[in-house]
DNA sequence: GCATACGACATACACAGCGTATGTTTCCAA
DNA sequence: TTGGAAACATACGCTGTGTATGTCGTATGC
C-alpha cells in the first residue's frame, strides 16, 4: 500500500524541500554563522516558524543540508570505484572522484569549511564516520586483504587518510575558482605519492 | 633606557595576563562559542569592559590566547630538533615533541579544534603558516634539499603533513589516559611508514 | 455535510551575548 | 594641584535564536 499523499502532505514536502534548497544556497554563500533563519525563510516567502516546524533548530537544518550533500557525493564516489578491476585502481578512482567534488564550491564550503563549526567537532566526526570515513575504511581493508598494503593498524590509517583528503578538500575549497584545477592536481600528486609509498 | 614600569602599568599588565589565563581555561574547557566574555571577565572579578579595553573583540582575545600557546609549543619543538645530526632525525625528533604536545588537552583543543572556527579559515591559516606550518615547511625543504625526499609541491606536502600530525594529536587526546601510549605508538608507526614511503 | 481535530505554519515574546558609547576613578606629570 | 589620560565600569542597542501561543485550512469521523 503506497499511501497516496494528500494535498497537505504534498504542500508540506514542497515547503521542506524549498527550505532545504534555500538553506543550502545561503550556507554555501554566507556560511553558517552568516545566515539567519530569517533570511532562509524569507527566500521562500515563509517565516522562521516554518523552519522550526520542519527542522527544530538551526544546527539540525544545517545537518540536513550536509547529510543530503554527503550522501549524494559518497554514492557517486562509491560508484566511481565499482568499475575498477582491482582494489588499488578502485581506491585511486574513488580518490579522484572525491577530489572532483572538493572543487565544487557548495560541497567544499558546506561540508569541509562550515560543518565542523556548525555541528561541533564531535557531531561532525560522527557524520564523517558514517560517510567518508566508512568508505575509506572499506578501501583500506580491501587493500590490506589483497596484500597491496602492509597490515598497519586500521583505525589510525583510516583517520590519517581521512585527514589527508580533508586537507586537500579544505585547501581546494579556500582557493579562488580559477586556481582550483591546479591546486587539485598538486594535492592529487602528493597524496598519490604518499599512498604509493605505503604500498608494499 | 629601560623605562621603569609605573604602578599603573604593572596593574594593567597583571589584568591583561589574568584575562589571558582565564580565557585560555574557558576556551579550552567550553570552546569559543561556549564561553562568553562575561564569564571570562567574572573569573578575575572584572567586567567585559576590561576585555574590550585590552583586546578589542572576542576573536582578538582568542587569537592572543592561541598565539601564546603556539609560540611556546613551537619554540619547544624547534629546540627538540636542534640536537639532531641530520635532517631526517631532526624531523623525527620534532615530530615526537609535537605529538607530545598534541596530547595536552589545552593545546589540542584551543589550537586544533577551536581556532579554525574562532578565527575563520583565512586567519587560522595565516597563524599556522607563521607557527606550525612554517616549521614543517622548513623541515620538508631541508629533506628535499638533502635529497631525502623527492621534490613534491611544497605547500600541499606541508599541509598534508600538518593534517596527518593533527589527526594523530586529536585521536590521542580523545582516548582515555591509560590507552594514550598505545594509540600514540600506533599513529607514530603509521605516520613513520607513510613518510618513509615518501623517502626516496 | 458538518463539526472537530490536527497538521502546517505565522506571530509574539523572552533572553543571551556582542559591540559601542559614555561615564567614573585613579594615577602620573607638569 | 590640577588638567589629562589610561584603565576600567556601566548602560544601551542590536541581532539572532528558541519557544510559546495563535490562526487557518484541510482531512476525517459520525
Amino acid at each position: 500500500m503506497p499511501h497516496v499523499k494528500s494535498r497537505r502532505e504534498q504542500y508540506s514536502d514542497a515547503t521542506r524541500a524549498a527550505l532545504l534548497e534555500a538553506a543550502t544556497r545561503r550556507f554555501a554563500e554566507r556560511g553558517f554563522a552568516g545566515t539567519s533563519l530569517e533570511d532562509v525563510a524569507a527566500d521562500i516567502q515563509a517565516t522562521r516558524g516554518a523552519v522550526y516546524h520542519h527542522f527544530g533548530s538551526k544546527p539540525a537544518l544545517f545537518e540536513a543540508v550536509a547529510e543530503a550533500l554527503e550522501s549524494r557525493v559518497m554514492r557517486e564516489v562509491a560508484e566511481a570505484a565499482e568499475g575498477a578491476r582491482d582494489p588499488w585502481s578502485a581506491a585511486i578512482a574513488a580518490t579522484e572522484k572525491f577530489l572532483d567534488w572538493c572543487c565544487d564550491p557548495v560541497y567544499s564550503r558546506v561540508v569541509w569549511q562550515e560543518a565542523p563549526l556548525a555541528l561541533g567537532w564531535v557531531r561532525w566526526k560522527e557524520l564523517e564516520k558514517e560517510y567518508s570515513c566508512g568508505l575509506i575504511e572499506q578501501f583500506i581493508q580491501l587493500l590490506i586483504d589483497a596484500g597491496e598494503m602492509p597490515p598497519l593498524p586500521l583505525e589510525p590509517m583510516t583517520r590519517i587518510t581521512f585527514h589527508m583528503l580533508g586537507a586537500a578538500g579544505m585547501a581546494i575549497s579556500e582557493v579562488p575558482e580559477q586556481d582550483r584545477f591546479r591546486v587539485r592536481a598538486e594535492y592529487a600528486e602528493t597524496i598519490a605519492h604518499l599512498l604509493k609509498g605505503a604500498r608494499r
